[in-house]
DNA sequence: ATTATTCCTATTACATTAGTAGTATATTAC
DNA sequence: GTAATATACTACTAATGTAATAGGAATAAT
């Protein structure tokens, strides 16, 4: 149950670009610079992110990457689904037909108030609130 | 960010034990029919699970397991956490020097919210719990 | 002794992850 | 219109972990 570094990755990129809302693209480079990741592999996350409609990425010189909604406007679990893929702890909760047990199957429902809880965090954050965070990272405004 | 089989096999095997208790052991053999599962991979599953301090085997003729202690007494992260190792969703949550942004980094605190919501879900809950869900399974206890 | 059971170790097939590499394409600057 | 700068696309690879399968050893009951 450990996350991949295409999330870790892409949620650290993904929180650059919003630090740099509102400025000129950005590029990879120094995203790559600034959180020590290939710029390789950078581009195959951010493929992902811009297919789903996350980012937008300007081509050419002066090109780059930009977040395709105010910061706000994103909110964690977007980004984590398109990464980590659609957060399914077991196959069951998707396909009905998974396995015959389904009907009174006491530890799908386990799985399923587990799934829901961490949905439930990652909806209610939006990268500006991850921002907004950094910025007073000495005194956080959240209680864990 | 799915489970793997062996804790999903795990939880159920134990909670087979977990509706036993009181009984003469159980055989993996049995465990393996009811929960489709096979006998030898479970053999390595209740290893694990043994090694942990979490049933006990008699070994022989009329042998099998059972839980080390009683099923209210055992909460679902002790299964969960040697079977899926400990729940740690990023490496600098464990080890402090991993890497050097982890004074400052929001990505970090973020991570540590989500573990600790899944913990505290599988805290909350023990084997007992389970065994009454599963009884009247018709008309659950909880809401998600 | 025979049978039933757990115990231990090795092996295998497969999938995923994390990353590297090379080339193509678009845009800007001059 | 050429050079420089970025992203875009595709393929490949190495390492790791997962989910088993297999064979035989040890132990206990009858």
């Amino acid at each position: 149950m450990k996350l991949s570094t295409r999330t870790r990755y892409g949620i650290r990129a993904v929180l650059e670009l919003a630090e740099n809302h509102g400025n000129r693209p950005l590029q990879l480079k120094i995203i790559a610079q600034r959180q020590d990741i290939s710029v390789k592999y950078l581009e195959q996350l951010m493929a992902i992110l811009k297919s789903a409609g996350l980012v937008r990425s300007i081509r050419g010189s002066k090109g780059g990457y930009i977040l395709a909604k105010a910061p706000g406007q994103i909110r964690l679990n977007e980004v984590f689904n398109c990464l980590e893929g659609p957060l399914t702890t077991v196959e069951c909760l998707e396909d009905e037909d998974y396995c015959a047990r389904t009907a009174d199957c006491v530890t799908k429902q386990l799985w399923a108030q587990v799934q829901y809880a961490i949905i439930n965090i990652l909806q209610s954050i939006t990268l500006q609130d991850l921002v907004n965070r950094t910025k007073n990272s000495r005194k956080p405004d959240y209680q864990i």
